[in-house]
DNA sequence: ACGCTCACG
DNA sequence: ACGTACGTGAGCGTC
């Protein structure tokens, strides 16, 4: 095996580590008063990337004490001048810096005049020499000149354990030059954080157009006086000698004289015998709890780790099942299930129990149905602890059992304080808390690999570790739910809602899979009939369905004009071949080939394949805990998005049926709920007047913005752009993305908007508000104070803040809209329960609700229904609900 | 595993 | 100068 060398840039990691975790700052303090916010995450970094590597050799290279006294510094006196000094809450963490890299088992290194960077460089060389495979690691995006066939260079993004990888292919494709070319970039545009300036005016596109052209400085000065005048071409003669000295400056050394010979960078490993008291002496408790587990789990000797008084299961069975009946009234409970699929995969134990009384469990799920624990089970005066009541509720019904009295679902609470970083996994969740559990992943493996250990009281004392975190997150989290006002959306909304999930889901929609495959076979003769005509047409067969292989056909052998690019190729999305339709008529094929193709795959296929052969029904699995804004999410299969716009698609809707003879499927949806939300939260009186009168929004819009008299007509073309001006505000207004939307000017977009908000002033006041609140606390609100975090918010870069702002924008109406129609489903289902109606929810599709129901309730349902979602929540506007019903899903329209 | 394309709201 | 409409999931090809 080849040998390895890896490099670390220690101080921009270093740097990194503090502002990924500088929100934190306050709270990581440790009991002797330093911060520890850097070192948490660098520590991060180690486990993360290092450790797993083992690499043979390795060495941190730090900045030499003053960055002055560097070859850069006599250089340019300037030199990182503008640079803010470091914070003494960063500088206080650097000496424990380099002791954790040591007992990391990893040699820090610095030296007199060089920066981290140079002695990258020249230990990367002298490995290379030596046959050595090298990966730096570095937060640095100017090492990369250093990327070579053995030389990989890692450059972290976001926070320090997500990193980019830059090979010299990968420069070449990212940017279109090879590694030591970057010099020549930096020499042009020069660095804004180090202070040294390039060539006026130039900037990353610029220089690269440039060096695409010249390939490096030398080149380009030696043509210069054939440039044809430009201002940029002044600026290239006013600013030789800068470009010249910056790309001195940025030049790294590779031949710096090091005293350190690669045979004393040997990577030692980690010294957990030295570890455990460091980690100690800082407050590490998730990483102490982590060593503890992995001793425990035999993977670990080392005398260091203290054995603990370990948490230990009962295994329940028959002959001392009654002690469950002294647990008291407040337990956690949780069935362990191998895979995501609750519906069907296989339950491998299950575990009861609370701190005072202890933890029982068994491998055997049969001993949940004997009296003793059903009892408990669907006793509602029983309080339970659980991960994923919507789950659990499903497992449970597998078994013949009522889940009830749950008050404490840790992912549904976690994920209302924070949507971001959601794993949906107890083991990280729980980190947010302090409180560390073992991952599924070092129990069971994963994917392919995951297995069940044969030692059962391994599995149950992970069980055990599970509902022992679950007693202690309840008081935490329920305050932290106070504190953001969140109560009345955990307890009124989200908990009652994943039972009647649970319940839509465990009822299934019924499919009549004969129907399917007369589409299917339907669908393959025309699919035969348009991949004959494109192989006539192409004169040659290939893969339709490889963009790489379409794109060479069109692009190259045709010579269609390219009208987009994707990052790998040209694009073929269905914009760019509607454009190319009129100039082949291959084009036009390929379209409804993809279009039948997609149903076939997708549609006939992906549904045919999930349909459960038992009851002819397919249950998918509402993820209640995904989304960024609080709608749902359906997966395995997907219901939420089945066919509608096109009627070759929509026929797809004609194997949804009811589940039983003589009944209908019956649908209710919002019209308009976003806009509605738009007028009630922004109190524009324009928009909510409108709605008042009961005025076709879009046509409204129209007036408003083409300057109409009130009932004057509105032409198809002007409802069109003013569907689209509304779609845009909601998604978050840009002018850009409506001129792209409607194909017009940007000059054109910027000024509907510009009208729009002239007619609608409170609308446009609101944008800029929510954006300010979203700069000043992070994050932005629903009317049932949902929250959603921006940290993008305060991004340097224009793109990402951008993208926070519109996100700023929308995700209060989207979300609002989700907490309507979660109100309303609970609502309704309460309702059918009280009437004592057959009538049963079988999906949700963001704005509108799916149900089954004898033909003599339709009638009853039709009022109720659309009563309840009418009143769901009362807003400044009304509601409005559609309705409709037949035969199949299809008919329901 | 990831990018592209396309289905829905 | 930069380069975007918001929120999702699945299938396929490619690496």
């Amino acid at each position: 095996m080849t040998k390895t060398l890896l490099l670390i840039d220690g101080n921009s990691l270093a740097f990194r580590a503090f502002y990924a975790m500088y929100n934190q700052l306050d709270r990581m303090i440790s009991h002797t008063g330093l911060h520890t916010n850097a070192l948490v995450a660098f520590n991060n970094f180690l486990d993360q990337i290092v450790d797993p590597m083992q690499p043979d050799l390795a060495v941190v290279a730090w900045d030499a004490a003053s960055g002055k006294q560097t070859f850069r510094g006599d250089l340019f006196s300037g030199y990182k001048d503008g640079r803010s000094k470091a914070p003494e809450e960063f500088r206080e963490q650097f000496p424990y810096l380099r002791e954790m890299v040591a007992l990391h088992g990893l040699r820090n290194y610095e030296h007199p005049g060089l920066e981290a960077d140079d002695i990258i460089g020249t230990f990367s060389r002298l490995g290379e020499a030596a046959g050595y495979q090298v990966t730096i690691v570095t937060g640095d995006q100017d090492l990369i000149q250093l990327a070579t066939a053995n030389i990989t260079v890692n450059v972290t993004k976001k926070g320090v354990t997500e990193i980019e990888r830059f090979t010299p292919a990968y420069i070449q494709e990212k940017y279109g030059l090879t590694p030591l070319q970057i010099i020549e970039k930096k020499a042009l545009t020069g660095d804004t954080s180090d202070n040294y300036p390039g060539v006026t005016k130039v900037g990353e596109k610029t220089a690269l157009k440039l060096l695409a052209q010249y390939h490096d400085l030398d080149q380009l000065y030696a043509q210069i006086d054939e440039m044809k005048p430009s201002k940029m071409k002044e600026n290239l003669i006013n600013d030789r000698d800068a470009a010249y000295i910056a790309r001195q400056l940025a030049t790294i050394q590779t031949d710096a004289e090091l005293e350190l010979p690669l045979a004393e960078i040997e990577y030692r490993g980690i010294d957990y015998d030295q570890l455990v008291p460091f980690y100690e002496s800082l407050d590490f408790k998730q990483q102490l709890a982590k060593i503890k587990a992995l001793k425990k789990s035999g993977q670990l000797t080392s005398q260091a780790i203290l054995p603990e008084s370990e948490l230990q299961v009962v295994p329940l069975q028959a002959d001392n099942l009654r002690v469950v009946a002294m647990l008291g009234d407040e337990l956690a409970l949780h069935i362990e299930m191998a895979g995501q699929n609750y519906h069907e995969d296989e339950m491998i134990g299950f575990v009861i129990g609370n701190a005072a009384s202890g933890y029982y469990g068994s491998r055997d799920l049969t001993l949940l149905q004997t009296p003793e624990l059903k009892t408990i089970v669907e006793n509602p005066a029983i309080v339970k602890h659980v991960f994923n009541v919507k789950a659990q509720s499903v497992l449970f019904k597998r078994l013949g059992l009522i889940l009830s009295g749950v008050t404490f679902d840790f992912l549904l609470a976690a994920y209302l304080l924070d949507t971001t970083a959601n794993d949906n996994e107890l083991s990280t969740l729980a980190q947010r808390f302090d409180i560390y559990v073992q991952p599924d992943e070092d129990i069971y493996g994963k994917g392919a690999k995951f297995a069940v250990p044969d030692d059962d009281a391994l599995v149950l004392n992970h069980l055990g570790q599970k509902a022992a975190a679950l007693m202690q997150l309840a008081e935490p989290t329920f305050a932290a739910l106070t504190a953001h006002e969140q109560m009345h959306l955990y307890t009124d909304i989200e908990l009652p809602l994943a039972h009647v999930l649970a319940d839509m889901e465990y009822r299934g929609i019924t499919i009549d899979q004969a129907r399917l495959v007369e589409i299917g076979t339907d669908l393959t003769g025309r699919i035969q009939a348009i991949e004959d005509a494109i192989y006539l047409e192409a004169g040659e067969e290939f893969n339709i369905n490889s963009p790489k292989q379409l794109g060479s056909l069109l692009f190259e052998k045709m010579g269609l004009p390219v009208i987009k690019k994707t990052k790998t190729g040209y694009s073929t999305a269905v914009d760019v071949l509607e454009k190319l339709a009129p100039q082949a008529p291959i084009v036009e094929h390929i379209l409804q080939y993809r279009q039948l193709a997609k149903l076939k795959s997708t549609y006939v296929d992906g549904l045919l394949s999930v349909v459960n052969p038992k009851d002819s029904k397919v249950h998918t699995r509402f993820l209640q805990t995904l989304t960024q804004t609080g709608r749902l999410s359906s997966v395995d299969p997907n219901l939420q998005n089945i066919p509608m716009r096109s009627e070759a698609g929509r026929q797809i809707r004609t194997a949804f049926i009811p589940s039983q003879p003589d009944w209908q499927i019956f649908g209710a949806d919002y019209s308009q709920i976003e806009l509605r939300v738009l007028a009630h939260m922004t109190g524009d009186k324009n928009m909510q007047q409108a709605f008042l009168n009961g005025e076709d929004i879009h046509a409204e819009t129209a007036r408003a913005v083409f300057g109409l008299p009130s009932n004057a007509p509105v032409d198809a073309l002007q409802r069109r752009t003013a569907k689209a001006v509304n779609f845009g505000i909601v998604y978050g207004i840009s002018d850009f993305g409506l001129a792209n939307n409607l194909g017009i000017t940007r000059a054109q977009a910027k000024t509907f908007i510009t009208t729009y908000f002239q007619e609608f002033p409170k609308v446009h006041e609101w944008m800029s508000e929510i954006k300010a609140r979203a700069h000043e606390q992070g994050y932005v609100e629903t009317i049932a104070k949902r929250r959603r975090y921006l940290p993008d918010i305060h991004a340097k870069n224009f793109n990402l803040r951008s993208f926070a702002e519109r996100t700023a924008m929308n995700s209060p109406i989207q979300g609002s809209a989700a907490d309507i129609i979660k109100i309303a489903m609970i609502k309704v289902a309460n309702a059918i329960a009280e009437q004592h109606l057959q009538a049963r929810m079988l999906l949700q599709v963001h704005d509108e609700l799916i149900f089954e129901a004898p033909v003599s309730e339709i009638p009853t349902l039709t009022e109720l229904v659309t009563q309840v979602m009418d009143s769901a929540v009362a807003l400044d506007v009304p509601m409005q609900v559609e309705s409709h019903y037949g035969n199949t899903w299809y008919d329901a329209k």
